[in-house]
DNA sequence: ATCTGCCTGTGATATGGGTCACAGCACGGA
DNA sequence: TCCGTGCTGTGACCCATATCACAGGCAGAT
């Protein structure tokens, strides 16, 4: 098969290595055979647009490899980003479930490999497939935990030192970095973007950074980040 | 049956009149007989406490009659208020499916009538039954719904006058009062409260409030509130 | 009728951070 | 090598709103 955008595709589900560790792809092999009847594999470049916000939903997208930005835009313009979207993630599922619009907006940051699946034949194969059912409610309870945690940090902070500061911790925690003295950020997203996921101007991201280096808590390694203080980070992020 | 707390208690679920227009309860009667044999009915007064932010889940709470307010709360005692969850709704669901801890606090503002159901059962009742668990679907897609528009409110708005506006458009598209000229809101909360629901201060509400009044946009009839001017309160909501 | 507690209303003050404006820097394309 | 484009860094300014402090009002308890 041709590898478009430089990706190895993934044919099957039965022979993708990454199935077991993924909430909703680990299905028993009756229903797996069900969804590879119907869905749909494809590759997108960086940058592409899987859905937006207020779009009646077409269906699942189910990211195998690559990561996409999921993220909420204001009429005037300014967007929130809610979170960075990894590969096991299925999106646009709680819209495909209700039947309401899609209520954010999927792009991919990197190349990605995608499973779509189709409204219709999604809802089909959930009625007639319960262990899948099942999954959908373990993934969408999830969604939900995140969403419960990104409006505590929107809604109960009282400055924006410290929603970077659990930013920071939050990102430290996904590498399995967390255990570490000194753990260490990959920072793939640009001061603006960064901004976008903390609600505020790139300017005061950009002022927060500096202030950290100053007072030693973190130190830049090109673009990774180095955690030199843990506890003053935390103490930052709890206030 | 004896009735606490002024309630009357609706006894079965299949004499419950107000079963059809409920997402969840609406169940094939197979699946609620199985429902009716798991699930126990109690009776809350007012300021109880379902469960708390935190804690092991230990199943779910159908909310049959009354008001339940859902919140979460920071180390330092500041609270941030969800939403008023009305009758038909399913609580503590999400944590139940997934097994985290319950991510918010349920309390009741009114005396209430629950249907609570333990998780192991509820869990073997979902397996048991694709239908009811297509509804947790449903209903778990609804509440991310509902969270995503929480975080466009709270992150996406400058100003504590545009959340405010929000809010009581919201409110008044509740009671199918939208569609009136001039929508009439029933201000069950008190000014702390709704500072709570938008993540501003009791103060800033007061002020925003009187503001609103100067400007002839709303118009206090003792407990209730009557919209004059929509558009005005809509152009604030929408800047 | 009085007390006590909770709610609403309003002034004074301080400040976090949004916004504008511009400069320096890195990196890729021609 | 030079240029353009997008990112980062920083100063100046100002406004919305948090916070503190207190006064009046209403309602339920004694």
């Amino acid at each position: 098969m041709l590898s478009p955008y430089g990706l190895d595709i993934i044919e099957s589900c039965f022979t993708c290595k990454l199935r077991a560790d993924r909430i909703f792809c680990d299905l028993p092999t009756s229903a797996l055979q069900a969804f590879e009847g119907i869905k749909y594999a494809s590759a997108y470049p960086k940058g592409a647009v899987l859905f937006v916000e207020g779009q009646a939903p077409r269906g699942i997208f189910v990211l195998c490899k690559g990561r996409v930005k999921l993220s909420i835009c204001s009429t005037d313009g300014k967007t929130l980003i809610l979170k960075i979207a990894e590969p096991g993630e299925v999106l646009g599922l709680s819209a495909t479930v209700s039947g309401k619009a899609y209520e954010l907006t999927a792009e991919t940051i990197d190349p990605c490999q995608v499973n779509f699946v189709k409204r219709e034949d999604f809802l089909r194969f959930l009625h007639e497939h319960s262990d899948a059912c099942f999954r959908v409610a373990e993934q969408l309870s999830d969604k939900y935990n995140t969403a419960c945690h990104e409006i505590r940090a929107l809604g109960l902070s009282h400055s924006a030192a410290e929603k970077l500061a659990k930013l920071l911790l939050e990102w430290s925690s996904r590498n399995g970095e967390a255990a570490k003295t000194e753990p260490r950020v990959k920072l793939a997203l640009t001061h603006e973007e960064i901004a976008q996921m903390i609600g505020t101007s790139r300017e005061t991201v950009t002022r927060l950074f500096a202030e950290l280096k100053k007072r030693q808590i973190v130190n830049a390694k090109g673009s990774t980040l180095v955690i030199r203080n843990k506890a003053a980070l935390k103490a930052l992020a709890s206030n």
